[in-house]
RNA sequence: GGGCGUUUAGCUCAGUUGGCUAGAGCAUCUCGUUUACACCGAGAGGGUCGGGGGUUCGAGUCCCUCAACGCCCA
């Protein structure tokens, strides 16, 4: 590497060594510490916390593009001069992370975790822990994520420990915690309850049993049998009922009414399906009512049936879930395996008859059945049932299945005990946050996803059956009488170390109030529960000797990223940082946690620290491959970030993400493989993506991908994945890269000096305008978070405007020695703006060519001179002043543009060499000529043409072939050069175009009410219809003189 | 079943409050290595804006409806 003394511009590659420069900026950046946070009261602080990535694995590109967006606007604020603080962590993600461990115990040991232990799994959970965290912060730190690396937190940390116990034991004095029974989403395979939110329903292939039950003494005129219909046969051990409608008539009276209403609504080609089904229905009332209204009658008579296999008498009763209309009208109740029963069992009053084991086996309760795992208790159950002539009929019909989106097994609705939190209050503060606007959501529509959520305000159910995660603060003792409540309270309050400031109680009455049912139950009367804040071991201690027990579920992840924004900051110390970083400024996530994360950190924001955590939110699209799927490690389309760095670099990498980063809520990301052995790329597919070695298309030389493990695959050539997103922005990066060198070949002899306006040419004016334009729309839409957009001008600006014009006539003012000077001071002016608009997209290239700037020219600026900062990343943001945009450079640079244009289209269109020189006249108003002519030196450099004449007067050459551009009339002098046929094609095109357009702007102005609408806008066509019926008339009458040539 | 989103060139996407011939990049075709860049330059071809209806002087844009795809919730 070159050292500031022998640096030269000669040496500088033509292509950005993106690898080698990434190495040591990151290095440098690291020891300037630039991005170290410190709190400094002074200064207007700007935050963002990181959405923490799981520890489950590594980050793919969905966590690139949503660090990416982070980065970008944290970067922007820093050169804002704002005191930026970007917090980074990484989340313990409880379900997932077990999961994940312990599957890969089952598959490299082929041992649970019981044969393990708690702590001996738990300390493999923190190895593996220690392994991701490692490795994704080491992503984060290649993709030049500017992050506070030194303050980075982890969920499952002392300090975020200490927030948990604070929080809880708060909620617990606040009865805001508390534990019932309730119905859950067991996981048979985890062992663990899980939210709606982690349960996926899949439409499944599946059976519909139907059974019948005997009537017990059965009175004449009254059926033997009752029918009932189910997709889970096993869970009829369960059974505690069966429900008959109401009000058979009533039910069906309100479907027939819905059917007509749908009827009138429908079209004429479905009304006969709908005629269809009323028609069904009244046959099937004539049939049924009857029979229902018996059955109900006898429910209202306290009738009951007897359950096969079982030989348990269990009521009918008459509920609404009864649907009349469907199969027998009958239908059977599991209260405790089954949602909508145990709503029924509450409402009747029916005993919850839990039949399950918490491994998913079938458990004593079941008799014979006992230990079989469910799905082998159905069919054992089918078979018995049919060996008693009770089965009848079994139809195939579509399920929805639940299916655990950790483990991919089916879900089992379990009755067990739980630790909530009560949501009305809490979701009502967060929704007015919302609502009021302190939190502002982006884009719209997710403010009102996150209110609909909120409003339901359903209770947060955060116990989880894990051993990862914060064990829930609570050592509980179960009492059998009400004295006994009395005294073991009085004994809890006595034990040595007991205060109400660290310790508070709750007693939980037994949901059951029947004694002997109680009993049989064996259900405790009452438990007392004792919640203990962080640090008192010793009163935990004398807790567990006053024969009190832990409970030993952990808290769900979610509790503890909820408290993230606050906790990360060091509350409940009320540290500097919180009391100067708190609220955060900005939050950056993707739209699947807004309820899961978003929702709850809001709330425990406002619970804890009486302030929301952040005034906005913005969330951005997902990517999905070429299939329409979102990325994931399961499905096998994510991908590494390194894979594309190593490619292309993070800075083609950061700007292909925030390309991407559109309004729309996904956006997609076709990629392909490259052969490591011929370079042929092709599409990765649902097959060939999975695979740990891949085959060529063409060659069939096999390579290997990001799923190779074994030394084997290992061993195989790595094939590269690829992108066009990708290549577009390893281009552009490339193409400021070399601009850049273009310049720095041409600074030596630089002197500082400020720039004085007079001396400014009409395309420094009008780089100075664009400059302006530019940065400061750069800025409004970054803001706004309106990537996308904001790349499009970089990428606009940097490539069509500054490169392929300013860069190029530079070239002419750098070999005039009088000119070279000041073009070298505008020179290094420009590029130093222009670096430093890029520079929060494209960290790398931007410090590695401000780094090589600075050798050359130290000093820079515009109208004063200042010494270049040490890191570009501390650099001020462009501001240009607005008096900078100048809308009559900017038309004047356009008529440049226009002439080059078709100059440069004639040359094309007539095949005439690249070598060959070429003359034209522009004929045009006097006005218009004089705005041409200073810049008209830059047609030899730019299009080896030479502008002879300019006016309304010129003489029209020879032999020429002519075109018009607005109001220029251009003449290109093809004396020797022309080719009749190929002007006559091209000046036909050109009409036919001309045609059309006029065709529209006729029909335009002849329509009257139109004109008299908009006035102002008919002058305008009616101005631009004159200056192309102009155009048409030039250009026929060339047609007409080369048509003559042809002939 | 409810809600949200998407459908514009072969592909990936822009298209502000309705208004001049609907744009870009990639891919395709033609031409080109005069020292910034072939990861480049110059030029060209390519779209009845998912279907149908409506509002309007005028619809890719607004309304209704249908269809397909995706996501979320029940």
């Amino acid at each position: 590497m070159t050292t500031e003394n022998d640096f030269d511009p000669q040496n500088i590659p033509s292509r950005f060594d993106f690898l080698d420069a990434q190495e040591r900026i990151t290095k440098m950046w690291d020891s300037g510490e630039y991005f170290h946070a410190k709190v400094d009261p002074t200064k207007k602080p700007y935050t963002i916390v990181i959405p923490p990535p799981n520890v489950t694995g590594a980050l793919h590109l969905g966590h690139a593009l949503n660090n990416t967006l982070q980065d970008i606007v944290i970067r922007m604020k820093r050169m804002q001069g704002f005191n930026t603080l970007w917090m980074p962590g990484t989340d313990h993600a409880g379900i997932a992370t077990q999961a994940v461990v312990e599957r890969r115990l089952k598959e490299n040991e082929n041992k649970t975790r019981h044969d393990l232990g708690r702590e001996a799994l738990v300390q493999r959970i923190w190895d593996w822990k220690d392994q991701y965290e490692k490795r994704i912060l080491g992503q984060l730190k290649q993709m030049g994520a500017s992050c506070d690396f030194k303050r980075t937190r982890f969920t499952l940390d002392d300090t975020c420990a200490a927030a948990v116990r604070t929080t809880f034991f708060d909620l617990f004095q606040k009865e805001r915690v508390y534990r019932g029974k309730r119905l859950v989403n067991w996981d048979t395979h985890l062992n663990t309850a899980v939210s709606d939110d982690e349960v996926e329903n899949k439409t499944t292939q599946g059976h519909f049993w139907h059974f019948m039950y005997p009537v017990v003494s059965p009175k004449p005129g009254e059926p033997t049998h009752v029918m009932v219909a189910t997709t889970r046969p096993e869970t009829m051990l369960g059974d505690t009922a069966v429900a008959v409608h109401p009000d058979p008539e009533r039910a069906f009276a309100r479907v027939n009414s819905d059917l007509k209403e749908k009827l009138a609504k429908s079209t004429d080609a479905e009304k006969p399906a709908v005629e269809e089904q009323i028609k069904a229905l009244a046959d099937r009332k004539a049939e049924m009512l009857a029979p229902l209204e018996l059955l109900r009658d006898m429910a209202a008579d306290g009738r009951t049936l007897m359950l096969p296999l079982m030989d348990r008498e269990i009521p009918i009763v008459a509920d609404d879930w009864a649907k009349p209309e469907l199969g027998s009208g009958c239908v059977k109740i599991t209260p405790a395996h089954d949602p909508n029963d145990y709503e029924v069992g509450k409402r009747c009053d029916l005993p919850m008859l839990n039949i399950m084991n918490r491994d998913g086996t079938l458990n004593v309760e079941t008799g014979k059945y006992a230990g079989l795992t469910m799905k082998q208790g159905r069919k054992q159950v089918v078979e018995d049932l049919e060996a008693l002539g009770l089965l009848d009929q079994v139809e195939d019909r579509e399920i929805e299945l639940p299916i655990s989106d950790r483990s991919k097994t089916p879900i089992e609705p379990f009755l067990a005990d739980q630790w909530f939190v009560a949501m009305a209050e809490l979701s009502q503060s967060a929704m007015d946050a919302v609502t009021d606007q302190r939190v502002k959501i982006k884009p719209e529509r997710y403010g009102r996803m996150y209110l609909d959520w909120l409003s339901e305000k359903r209770d947060w159910p955060v116990s989880r059956q894990l051993w990862w995660g914060h064990q829930i603060p609570v050592w509980s003792l179960p009492c059998e009488t009400a004295a006994d409540v009395d005294a073991a309270t009085a004994k809890v309050k006595a034990i040595e170390g007991f205060d109400e400031n660290i310790a508070a109680i709750q007693i939980e009455a037994c949901e059951e109030t029947d004694n002997e049912k109680r009993k049989l139950l064996e259900l405790p009367f009452a438990t007392i529960h004792v919640c203990v804040q962080g640090g008192n071991e010793t009163l935990e201690a004398n807790l567990t000797a006053a024969g009190l027990t832990r409970e030993e579920d952990v808290l769900d992840t979610w509790f503890s990223s909820a408290l993230w924004p606050h906790s990360t900051l060091g509350w409940p110390e009320k540290t500097a940082e919180l009391e100067h970083f708190y609220p955060t400024s900005t939050l950056i996530t993707s739209r699947d946690i807004i309820s899961l994360w978003v929702a709850r950190m809001v709330l425990m924001g406002l619970n804890n620290c009486g302030e929301v955590p952040f005034n906005q939110v913005y969330i951005h699209p997902k990517i999905q491959d070429s299939y329409g799927e979102t990325m994931s490690k399961s499905k096998g389309n994510g991908i590494d970030p390194l894979d594309v760095i190593q490619k292309f670099g993070a800075d083609a990498l950061r700007f292909a993400m925030a390309r991407l980063c559109t309004e729309t809520q996904d956006v997609r990301l076709p990629l392909q493989f490259e052969c490591p052995h011929c370079g042929e790329k092709f599409d990765q597919t649902k097959k060939n993506r999975i695979l740990p070695v891949v085959p060529c298309k063409k060659c069939k030389e096999p390579f290997s991908t990001q799923w190779a493990e074994t030394e084997a695959d290992k061993a195989v050539t790595r094939g590269a994945v690829t992108g066009e997103r990708f290549e577009v922005s390893r281009n552009f990066t490339n193409k400021l890269w070399n601009a850049s060198r273009f310049a720095m070949l041409n600074l030596s002899g630089y002197e500082a000096a400020p720039i004085s306006p007079d001396d400014l040419t009409v395309e420094d004016r009008w780089m100075l305008s664009r400059l302006r334009t530019v940065t400061s729309r750069v800025t409004e839409l970054l803001e706004q978070f309106l990537y996308a957009e904001a790349t499009r001008e970089m990428y606009d600006f940097a490539w069509d405007h500054f490169c392929s014009f300013y860069v190029e006539m530079m070239k002419d003012r750098f070999a005039d020695e009088a000119a070279r000077p000041h073009a070298q001071r505008m020179m290094a002016y420009t590029l130093d703006c222009l670096l430093r608009m890029l520079h929060p997209v494209m960290p790398y290239v931007t410090e590695e060519i401000w780094q090589n700037l600075a050798k050359l020219c130290p000093d820079r600026g515009f109208e004063s001179i200042a010494g270049a900062t040490e890191s570009i990343s501390i650099a001020a943001w462009p501001e240009l002043d607005a008096s900078w945009s100048d809308e009559s450079i900017e038309a004047q640079f356009g008529l440049f543009q226009s002439a080059l244009g078709a100059i440069r289209e004639i040359r094309a269109s007539q095949n005439i060499g690249k070598k060959q020189q070429v003359n034209f006249v522009v004929r045009c108003q006097p006005d218009v000529a004089a705005s041409l002519e200073p810049l008209s030196r830059f047609f030899g450099g730019m299009a080896k043409a030479t502008m002879t004449a300019i006016g309304p007067n010129v003489e029209t050459p020879e032999i020429n072939a002519v075109l018009t551009k607005g109001n220029l009339e251009i003449l290109v002098d093809l004396d020797g050069l022309i080719d009749p046929a190929a002007e006559v094609k091209r000046l036909e095109k050109e009409l036919a175009s001309l045609e059309k357009s006029i065709g529209g702007k006729q029909r335009q102005l002849s329509n009257e009410k139109f004109v008299a609408a908009k006035p102002e806008l008919a002058e305008e066509i009616r101005a631009s219809l004159k200056q192309v019926e102009e155009q048409i008339e030039i250009l026929q009458a060339s047609l007409v003189k080369m048509k003559a040539k042809l002939a």
